[in-house]
DNA sequence: TGTACATCAGTGAACGCGCGTTCACTGATGTAC
DNA sequence: TGTACATCAGTGAACGCGCGTTCACTGATGTAC
């Protein structure tokens, strides 16, 4: 069961229920495909975890895409929270080093990966077995990477070789994050430093380093 | 239709049919998974592909996940023969800088991967739905990274900071490196030497070059 | 070598399971007067 | 404020589609004598 906000304190009874109960399948959802993976979950295991019959599933959602759809949605807001609480004040990006520029863009995904863990998977799940699905969720993608591509074009203009163009850069890197966040059981700021020396590194070859 | 080898000459028709039937739907199987995706194909996409009927399928394999498995086992073949034709003779390994070395694995991984691309496609896709046969696919995917996980260790043990033990390690590149091939599509000498910059410059943060 | 029977790879229509989706129904909430 | 009716969120049994899987059948190949 998850609290509704004050911005609802309009809706009348009903309206409440149905934001409820819409709350609770997302809620139900995240568990259950967590649980067994998006491809093993039936509409019967979201609506039995939120404790609701069948049908009741559609009055809220059109199907399990549409549910998931709804998550990535609340994944944006989660990384721009990240995203805007820097450990470190903003200074000029000129005078900002290679590592130290690289370990925030590291810190933001690896935190949002690690809060989401189960969306992400979820969302890669639903791309492979319908590409249409694919396609609308490619705008999300970019949206998850655009600081790291805008950042990497800044890079490539300084000089630095990448191993690809920064969008397929960018790409190799959260694919590089992702499978070490998935096996990481430590301290996240640990993993984080480690991560961002290898991917530094990486990006550091051919330019002079400051 | 594929031609079957000497080594079935002894075999009775009926018996050269069978093989050259099986033969025929993993082939189909193939095509049939690179064309609309593992999950997206139902058993008779096989079948009518291979020009045979439905039920002939059972005769050869149990599932979907077993004609799977056998391409699998002939990828194995495949990672050999990139690995016993090497570019240089193997020198001694401690007077080979880890750039070169870095470059040989990144261009065995480089060939094999992009020659079986569809059938790596498929397995990650099966593994996702069915967690039997992800577990009955770790032993193959063990054995793809075992060259690196190898080398890796032998690189920490030399005083290099890897981000992560050395089978996430070698997972982490190995995602970096799919993720790069996927979508590469000039020369692929090219993109191993770009490939190879990147991953060595990260393994070889804090050791140090030789 | 020839004949009669056995075996087996292949066939494809049909069966039936699993699950997504519907829809007539309930009872609580909202509205009109 | 009270009453009568309308609406709507939620229910769950039942329907039906899609597809995996079976199985009685065919005809070619193999074997026995």
């Amino acid at each position: 069961m998850i609290n509704i906000d004050a911005t609802t304190s309009r809706l009348t009874q009903r309206q409440l229920q149905a934001v409820q109960t819409t709350a609770d399948l997302k809620a139900a959802a995240r568990v259950v495909f967590a649980r067994q993976g998006y491809l093993n979950t039936k509409i019967t295991d979201i609506t039995s975890e939120a404790g609701r019959a069948a049908g009741s599933f559609y009055n809220h959602f059109e199907g399990k895409e549409e549910v998931l759809a709804a998550l990535a949605v609340d994944i944006g807001a989660d990384a721009d929270e990240f995203a805007s609480s820097p450990p470190d004040p903003p200074a000029n990006t000129s005078t900002v080093s290679i590592h130290d520029s690289t370990r925030t863009h590291v810190a933001v995904f690896w935190h949002t990966y690690a809060a989401n863990r189960d969306v992400f998977a979820a969302i890669e799940q639903a791309s492979l077995a319908n590409s249409a699905f694919a396609e609308q969720m490619r705008a999300f993608r970019a949206e998850q990477l655009q600081p790291w591509i805008s950042w990497l074009t800044e890079l490539a203009g300084r000089g630095a070789r990448l191993p690809a163009d920064p969008a397929v850069t960018a790409a190799m890197i959260a694919a590089t994050a992702e499978t070490m966040i998935q096996s990481w059981h430590g301290d996240p700021e640990i993993g984080i430093d480690s991560l961002t020396d290898f991917v530094a590194a990486g990006l550091s070859a051919g330019l002079d380093p400051r």
